[in-house]
DNA sequence: ACCCAGGGCGTTG
DNA sequence: CAACGCCATGGG
């Protein structure tokens, strides 16, 4: 069947879904709180990341405005729990600029842009790679743009549909290529693949070291029935 | 005392 | 392009 790629997409979705429930992405008071979050959790426990925006606003810097008029350096200790926190001061300060210079600081004019060209100008930015600047395109734009993760590439090799772990690129073509453009699945479903990894087993299911999750010759369920909440 | 987290950049080979 | 080292906190 041609559609033999996508029935399998939409099994492993369910599977999660089924597991997890819907899982309301994402988890911000706004969207440029999203922004700031993606580069906030950047290589870093949510938790930590969490604990960052919380400083933030506690010292009411988690607002264009404020947050525009800041230097890196007044921003970094707001933000340790981040790890990376000098660099990711850096990060926020360079989309700042970008945010400014570009759109006056108004996402509804960001927003206004073509998926495209947007993705391409955020990658422009230091700091803002792949991953973060389709985060900012699918939860603080809503555009229809595939999130790709580590656990993602994970999956897909785990799952058999690659050899060894695809690219980013071919990753997240695999995703939009077999699934319905539809963004509030593709909301959800990288939402799932988060959860998953935060599962907890012996390891995590998604760790690198898994045991359970390793490849077996057949198709990898990721025990889902059978590893706990972390939660 | 480990290990690893919702990456990205700069530098090598 | 792949494989590194670097950045440098907190929870298990």
């Amino acid at each position: 069947m041609r559609d033999k790629k996508r029935d399998e997409l939409l099994e492993i979705y369910r599977l999660l879904r089924n597991r997890f429930g819907h899982r309301n992405w994402w988890p911000a008071d706004s969207s440029f709180e999203v922004i700031i979050g993606a580069i906030l959790t950047q290589n870093v426990a949510w938790n930590n990341a969490s604990k960052a925006i919380d400083g933030l606003k506690r010292a009411n810097m988690l607002e264009p405005l404020a947050l525009n008029e800041r230097a890196a350096e007044e921003i970094a200790p707001l933000i340790k729990p981040s790890r990376f926190y000098n660099m990711k001061a850096m990060k926020i300060k360079n989309f700042m600029d970008f945010y400014y210079r570009e759109y006056g600081g108004d996402l509804s004019v960001m927003s206004a842009e073509s998926p495209a060209v947007l993705r391409k100008k955020l990658l422009a930015v230091k700091g803002l790679g792949q991953e973060t600047a389709d985060c900012i395109l699918l939860y603080a734009c809503g555009m229809p743009i595939f999130v790709v993760d580590a656990y993602t590439k994970r999956i897909l090799q785990r799952y058999g549909i690659f050899k060894k772990e695809p690219s980013y690129e071919e990753a997240q073509r695999y995703f939009t290529e077999n699934l319905p453009r539809d963004i509030e699945l593709y909301n959800d479903f990288h939402a799932q693949i988060v959860q998953l990894g935060n599962c907890v087993c012996k390891t995590r299911p998604l760790c690198g070291s898994c045991p359970i999750a390793a490849v077996n010759g057949s198709k990898c369920r990721f025990t889902i029935t059978t590893v706990h909440r972390s939660e």
